[in-house]
DNA sequence: AAATCGCCCAACCGCAGGACA
DNA sequence: ATGTCCTGCGGTTGGGCGATT
């Protein structure tokens, strides 16, 4: 079996990437979405090879990429999942919303690596360094003993949030499904949602049109999501929730990525709970597969929506008289 | 001011494996 | 069953840059 080279054709460019190669990528997937590595470069005019692309777009130039430092939990979060899952840098990027398998490769090696060493603990095992083993993983000593978990117990109350969040957001979507108000999404904007960016993709010119119109100022156009496309989860993208979601008894996974629920997701359906204004906004299928909490929702409603049905003519329970959860579930997930 | 060092991280490399003809 | 394409993954490299000498 030979391979064909991949970045071994003459003329083809390596090392750094101009902003003018970005822009021409960021053009190109946002007009055809991603994939079809191989041949990307040469349509988009780009002299490198497809992998090249791939990695630039995969770990920079997307848009649900969160940049800046490692926060607190977001360290202790990499510990506790490299105590699991080792070196499969990808399944702890997945655990982890806006941080690519890379970034946290290079985190994990320049600095908590070193830091674990630092405290006597080997970054393979988990394990004293000196020779007491241990059978619970790193847990980092800065913190109060009050504050102290072991796993399970951090396990069951993420669960526990997890599924309030989760049935929380189908009776959102049920009562607000098909309608977000535009203002919402300005405040989502300005907060550097999903919905910020230039680089929102979308499948279309005019729908770039409409993308970056979102991104700068909102008008006055209308927000409309139709809620057959809310349902069908399975035609979305799974770049972000690799596992088969058709399988009804894989559902317990849904509820291990809800600690994907940033504060920015509470704080989003608080904004929709508190608009219900005539004016809506079109917003096409491909935003919302582009949109990581919309997709975190979409999935969410799918799953959820054999054993959820009886939320759906339940009455709409105020946001603040949940407050206790979301409040839980911002001060749990940081 | 210049040279050197060490760190950080974007990018590359090679391999594995799924999909498809 | 086989060959090829394509994508994803983990390990590694090397250029940039700040700190130190």
């Amino acid at each position: 079996m030979v391979r064909t080279p991949c970045c071994r054709a003459e003329g083809l460019k390596k090392g750094a990437w101009t902003q003018e190669e970005d822009h021409k990528l960021i053009a190109y997937v946002e007009r055809h979405g991603e994939g079809g590595w191989r041949t990307l470069p040469d349509k988009a005019g780009l002299k490198r090879c497809g992998k090249s692309c791939r990695l630039r777009w995969a770990n920079y130039l997307r848009p649900d990429i969160k940049r800046g430092e490692f926060s607190q939990e977001e360290e202790d979060s990499i510990v506790r999942l490299h105590a699991i899952h080792g070196n499969k840098w990808s399944a702890i990027a997945r655990r982890l919303p806006g941080r690519t398998d890379n970034e946290i490769k290079n985190h994990w090696n320049t600095h908590i690596k070193k830091r674990l060493v630092k405290k006597g603990i080997d970054p393979l095992t988990h394990k004293s360094l000196n020779g007491k083993s241990s059978d619970h993983p790193e847990t980092p000593p800065d913190k109060s003993s009050a504050h102290m978990e072991n796993d399970d117990q951090k396990s069951n109350k993420n669960n526990v949030l997890g599924s309030l969040s989760a049935r929380f957001l189908n009776r959102v979507a049920n009562r607000f499904g098909k309608r977000i108000n535009h203002s919402v999404l300005s405040d989502i904007i300005g907060s550097g949602g999903p919905f910020n960016s230039h680089t929102t993709p979308t499948t279309s010119a005019s729908e770039c049109e409409k993308s970056s119109s979102l991104s700068s100022t909102p008008n006055s156009s209308d927000l409309f999501i139709d809620q057959n496309m809310i349902l069908d989860a399975t035609s979305l993208s799974s770049s972000t929730f690799s596992s088969d979601i058709s399988d009804p008894l894989s559902y317990d996974h849904i509820f291990d990525d809800i600690e994907d629920m940033t504060p920015f997701s509470s704080r989003f359906l608080n904004d929709v709970i508190s608009h219900d204004d005539e004016d809506f906004l079109t917003l096409d299928e491909s935003c919302l597969e582009n949109t990581s909490f919309m997709r975190e929702l979409t999935i969410i409603l799918q799953e959820d929506k054999i054993d959820t049905t009886a939320f759906r003519d339940s009455p709409v329970t105020s946001i603040s008289e949940v407050d206790d959860s979301f409040e839980g579930i911002d001060n749990f997930f940081g």
